[in-house]
DNA sequence: CCAGGATATTCGTGTAATTT
DNA sequence: AAATTACACGAATATCCTGG
């Protein structure tokens, strides 16, 4: 930087200051090859002729100094003068220059600072983050890996929040993030109540208060509707009373006076009117509040409908906006608009199946037959070859090879004693977690047979 | 930031093997 | 043969990651 600076001042003193002391610089160097050329050619007449008439010529121009010199003087003080100033000039534009360069050092050394400060706060907020993560997960005084010491609660190291999410057929659902524990904790205890799993909440006994609080209130509401049911059911019976007696006073009426039916009408107009409206009114509130109970009523109704066509509508949203496929290994590709299919290789990578498909389910199936040539039967699929779903049989008693790796006989249930004998197999299985001895054999495939029908025998007993 | 998919980890339980 | 221990599996759950 500050060579630049430099350089750029050299710049401007070679178009103006250096020129002159380059000039003055050749105007020496003139002189001094003159003398040289003198002394070397003095020998030479028509040289030294000159050099005498040169003489004369000064000694001429010398008469002339005094005015000749003032100018001169003058001329040189004018320079001496320019000279300063330009000096000066640079001087303060040298200053100026290093004044700016100063200030954009400093500038650069506040920037600096503030980086490393930003640095040192963000290295600090994490070591919190970090600090507080630990507290939260020693406070858990839980085995390793859980932040939370509720269910269905974890922290999100990415927002600091504690999230609440649950499985509903398997699916985790999302409850949403929250600040504190607790309040993840409650989240999670109210969807997990709603979907009517009570046995595993955080809060056992809010739940129950909840619960106690809710039945109190819909009694209370039942027993209002109840009673709305009966004031209306009543008022509608008085009106029809009202009714039914205003036809009949109005039957006599008439039967009374054939003669003064303008009369009577009128009277009937004006006295009849008001009794007529009180029932109206009556009748009117009846139906009101039969109204207002039936609006509750479609309200509630509505308000559940609603509830659900925004739930509805909500995963619809999700799960399109979420592009992928209900599928293991699928993905919507917008680009192609078709379906892709993969299988998780491991370590965040995947093998292409290559093709693209117009329905999931092609594309599921396409997973299925990648996947199970790459892992064979451990492949983890989307359809089952039998159609069932993936949940073994608790009791796969029937099932010949052990499940366990690395065994003795291969056997399930089988195992060939190392210490040998005349009865080295020794068949057991576990039911309602107790081992169970079957019996020592000789053979592996007696003992095997013995273990099938064990577990048939026990598996009948499951069945009951 | 949210929601959901994929992976990693944990935990309970069944099984194999050994010891009593 | 029962009890015990060690190990392995798989379901559940936590966490990471990514697209919208």
């Amino acid at each position: 930087m500050p060579a630049n600076a430099m350089s750029g001042v050299g710049t401007m003193k070679y178009s103006a200051a250096t020129q002159r002391a380059k000039d003055a610089a050749g105007k020496h160097r003139a002189g001094a090859q003159g003398a040289q050329g003198a002394a070397r050619k003095r020998a030479d007449d028509p040289k030294a002729k000159k050099k005498a008439e040169d003489a004369v010529a000064k000694a001429r121009a010398n008469m002339k100094q005094p005015a000749k010199a003032k100018v001169k003087a003058k001329e040189k003080e004018k320079q001496l003068k320019m000279e300063k100033q330009r000096e000066e000039r640079e001087r303060k534009a040298k200053a100026r220059e290093e004044k700016r360069e100063q200030k954009a050092a400093e500038r650069e050394a506040a920037k600096k600072k503030k980086a490393d400060e930003r640095a040192e706060r963000k290295a600090q907020k994490e070591a919190e983050k970090i600090s507080r993560t630990k507290e939260i997960a020693v406070a858990a005084a839980k085995p390793a890996g859980k932040t939370s010491k509720y269910r269905g609660v974890s922290l999100d190291r990415s927002s600091g929040k504690f999230f609440a999410s649950m499985r509903r057929d398997g699916i985790k659902v999302a409850l949403g993030r929250f600040a504190t524990e607790m309040d993840a904790a409650r989240a999670y205890d109210k969807a997990s109540a709603e979907a009517g799993k009570v046995k595993t909440l955080n809060f056992p006994d809010e739940h129950q208060e909840a619960v106690r609080a809710a039945e109190a209130n819909e009694a209370r509401e039942k027993e209002a509707a109840e009673a709305a049911k009966t004031a209306a059911k009543e008022a509608k019976r008085a009106q029809a009373e009202k009714a039914k007696k205003e036809r009949q006073s109005a039957k006599r009426g008439k039967d009374k006076s054939k003669e003064t039916d303008k009369k009577a009408g009128k009277e009937k107009e004006a006295k009849g009117e008001p009794p007529k409206k009180k029932a109206k009114t009556a009748a009117s509130a009846a139906a009101a509040k039969e109204a207002t109970e039936a609006a509750k009523a479609k309200k509630l109704k509505r308000t559940e409908e609603e509830k659900m066509a925004a739930v509805a509508e909500s995963e619809k949203k999700a799960s399109a906006g979420n592009r992928s496929s209900k599928f293991r290994g699928v993905s919507w590709r917008k680009a192609s608009g078709k379906w892709a299919a993969r299988v998780y290789k491991g370590h965040g990578k995947y093998k292409e199946v290559g093709v693209m498909f117009d329905t999931e389910a092609e594309a599921a199936s396409a997973h299925d037959e990648a996947a199970t040539s790459l892992y064979g039967d451990k492949a983890i699929l989307n359809f089952q070859s039998d159609g069932k779903t993936i949940n073994p049989l608790r009791f796969a008693y029937l099932q010949r090879e052990s499940t366990v790796r690395n065994t003795t006989t291969k056997l399930r249930g089988v195992t060939k004693l190392k210490k040998g004998g005349a009865k080295p197999y020794v068949a057991q299985i576990s039911f309602r977690s107790r081992m169970i001895s079957i019996g020592s054999f000789a053979t592996a495939e007696e003992a095997s047979k013995a273990y099938t029908e064990k577990a048939a025998e026990l598996r009948s007993m499951e069945g009951n």
